[in-house]
DNA sequence: TTGACTTGGTTGCATATGCAACTAAAAGCT
DNA sequence: AGCTTTTAGTTGCATATGCAACCAAGTCAA
């Protein structure tokens, strides 16, 4: 991006989307076609599978999700049967998600899918190249504002 | 990921999202609220604005992206006067497509907007690691079979 | 020329999402 | 206690998108 004419093929924001895009197109059939599962619902599987029991709010403070895609997530697997509500016993608008017996092993599955998916892409980036995007894209995500719908 | 449980935040897929997202967020606010445009919109006058004039089919090939998306985003620009059609002489199914005088403008100022976005960008991550990022996102698309859209 | 297949582009339909408005429970404050 | 302000979640509405089906112009081959 030296010269004064735009290209879009050097904007960063840009070529971050099609390396998202085309990344998660990839695994996104992974949880589609082997559980009928959308983006958001898989991220909520993914938190309540590794932090165990939380709340809705919680999920969106470790995920950076907003509440109203999660609320909609998490209806949906229940329906799903992949988790369950309690009523919070501390708070009563609050409920305590947490993974069903069906739910913990359809994470357990895609979690082993997970990792192998991404173990190929670190292999396929190189060891050290695949640790230094790790690190670039921890930095970027840090580097700009919280979405404001997170307040 | 070296231990056998699945973390999502070491979760390659999940960070380019969650970074792509975070930076699309704060570039999106600018084509939005300056002319009203959608992302797919602003992609295809950035193509036409770099490439001059061409047909829907030439900007799907080069910007990665839909035919459907990229119908819709062209219908819309015309009729917010950004760019105009005409049929091709040599294929009656295909149309040119380019930059009114109107999209040229503003085309000229999200190009503006947007290098000085790219440049923001870069300045915050270090020009050596932007470069090692923008090196890595390149590979990273092209490690990725393209879309089963794009036939 | 005629008929089969491909290709540029559009449209219908179903779904995911953002945003704002809303409900109900908590917290603060006096 | 009584009143205002947050906060956890949900819902309505408008819009963007994916996918498959579709139309019309081209291409190819006999």
């Amino acid at each position: 991006m030296t010269d004064s004419h735009f290209d879009l093929d050097l904007f960063l924001p840009y070529l971050l989307n099609q390396a998202a895009e085309a990344v998660s197109r990839e695994f996104q059939a992974i949880y589609r076609e082997r559980h009928g599962m959308t983006r958001t619902q898989w991220r909520v599987m993914a938190n309540l599978g590794r932090f165990g029991a939380m709340t809705a709010r919680d999920i969106c403070a470790a995920s950076h999700e907003e509440k109203t895609r999660v609320s909609r997530a998490v209806a949906a697997l229940e329906v799903a049967g992949f988790l369950a509500r309690l009523p919070s016993d501390r708070d009563g608008r609050a409920e305590i998600l947490s993974l069903t017996a069906k739910g913990l092993a359809v994470f357990a599955d895609l979690g082993q899918q997970a990792l192998s998916y991404d173990a190929g892409l670190r292999a396929q980036l190189g060891a050290a190249d695949a640790d230094a995007l790790h690190d670039l894209l921890l930095r970027l995500r840090a580097l700009v504002p919280p979405a404001a719908a997170e307040d």
